[in-house]
DNA sequence: TCAACAGAGAGTTCTATAACAGTCTCCCTA
DNA sequence: TAGGGAGACTGTTATAGAACTCTCTGTTGA
């Protein structure tokens, strides 16, 4: 009787039937699905049955569930919480390494034409442009240059990022972080961020370009990141759930 | 009751306790746990709160359960099916590209100590060394040298590897890709690599190490690859399972 | 000697029931 | 009119019991 004809266990059954159900439209994005014990009924299974299966939604990001309140469809791109230079830091704190943060410029001021495109500002607004370096084993390691868009700026620009880091700082500025895409090149350091990494012109860097955007799909941080390819690599495994990106210091 | 003192659930709990005997090296890696019965009555639990508990730990791929078989404590690093760079051929193919596979040399020869090294060879052992170029768009974008330990070596090297993956080859012959670790680093072309490539040296690229280890934990197959950052860059978007690492033709 | 069978023991899935903990609304009171 | 609390939701976590599949092993039979 478990499992249905061939084999499949109920809840994936359940799961791939509200899944389909959620990528056709029938339950559109922000909207709550029934409550729990309802679609269980209506599957003609049990509750921890039926959560077996909402579970499984959960884990692949396609809804929201809220004690008290619902679970609803995610929005197309799914809320979360650390930017992957925030877990650059983490992972490097893990391994045992002091990571400092230095503020090397911070201005309310015009945005080039191309963070002005990124950050969809009208000609001429401005914007808080962030300097930061990020050095670990007493030697500097990323320049980052993060340039965030107005009024949130406002919010944000007296606190001290030496300590405090831009997500968190957001995050108490009550701005909700809904999702972010990062390219990152290789590319040759250039002469002014060699001078706050203190390696010469030229050398291998990695360069990182990441766009955050906030649940109603507004562009809040354009962020350019320069990482030292001497002091810095990246390391990709394999893992069940897919492939797993970790920043590491080079040994 | 439901919570236990404060408002930690018990399962949580559970898991918290397993982990720690389990990084402590209580439970050593590859060894067996208790049975779920057990370890459930030894927990003063029910079977499903147990479950809930071991699920958390499989999800953070401490554990493996094996349907039969038993729980068993995973090994430092886990298992998976397929490598990054057949993904990107994949990711590739699928964005409409043509990618075409050149192999510019194949030879059976003495490897070099540092090969030797990662294939853990004895001095003076051969190995099938095998060089191929990437090219899509008609353009060539990746530089990669290959080395396969034998006996499995002789067992593949008559494929046509213009038309079929190493990987393909390997699981073909018999062999079971556990996992690979991969290395990824920011460096400079190199003149042996340039002219297969067609850039000039020194030109950024990204440099790839990556060891292939079987079920049993022996290395297999050592790829050192060299992308061209004109041509590559790697982007990272946080969407459903996580973090997701796609790489794509620069535009 | 070797292959097939049966059973024990492992993980897996499901049913049925109950209670706990947030969140919201509405009605009653001050 | 404002404040507070009860109750009806929501998801969450737990109980107990049973049937299922997969793997291994020991025994039986040819």
């Amino acid at each position: 009787m478990t499992p249905d004809a061939g084999h499949e266990a109920r809840y994936r059954a359940i799961a791939a039937d509200l899944a389909a159900k959620i990528r056709s439209g029938h339950y559109a994005p922000g909207e709550a699905l029934p409550p729990q014990r309802e679609l269980s009924a209506s599957y003609g299974v049990t509750l921890m049955t039926l959560r077996q299966a909402l579970r499984q939604l959960s884990d692949e990001r396609l809804i929201v569930q809220q004690p008290g309140r619902g679970t609803f469809v995610a929005p197309p791109h799914l809320a979360y919480q650390l930017d992957s230079l925030r877990s650059l830091v983490d992972d490097l704190r893990k391994q045992g390494h002091d990571v400092r943060t230095a503020v090397a410029g911070r201005a309310v001021r015009r945005a080039p034409a191309r963070i002005a495109a990124e950050l969809r500002l009208r000609p001429g607004e401005t914007a808080l442009r962030l300097e930061r370096v990020r050095e670990f084993g007493g030697r500097p390691a990323v320049h980052q240059v993060s340039w965030v868009r107005r009024p949130v700026a406002d919010r944000i620009r007296d606190r001290d990022f030496t300590v405090v880091s831009l997500y968190t700082a957001l995050a108490d500025a009550g701005v909700t972080v809904a999702r972010a895409s990062e390219v990152v090149r290789p590319g040759l350091l250039d002469p002014s961020a060699a001078r706050h990494l203190h390696e010469p012109p030229g050398s291998p860097v990695l360069l990182s370009a990441r766009i955050t955007y906030t649940l109603d799909a507004t562009p809040v941080v354009s962020d350019h990141a320069t990482i030292l390819g001497s002091m810095m690599e990246i390391r990709t495994e394999r893992a069940a759930t897919g492939l797993s990106l970790t920043w590491g210091a080079t040994s």
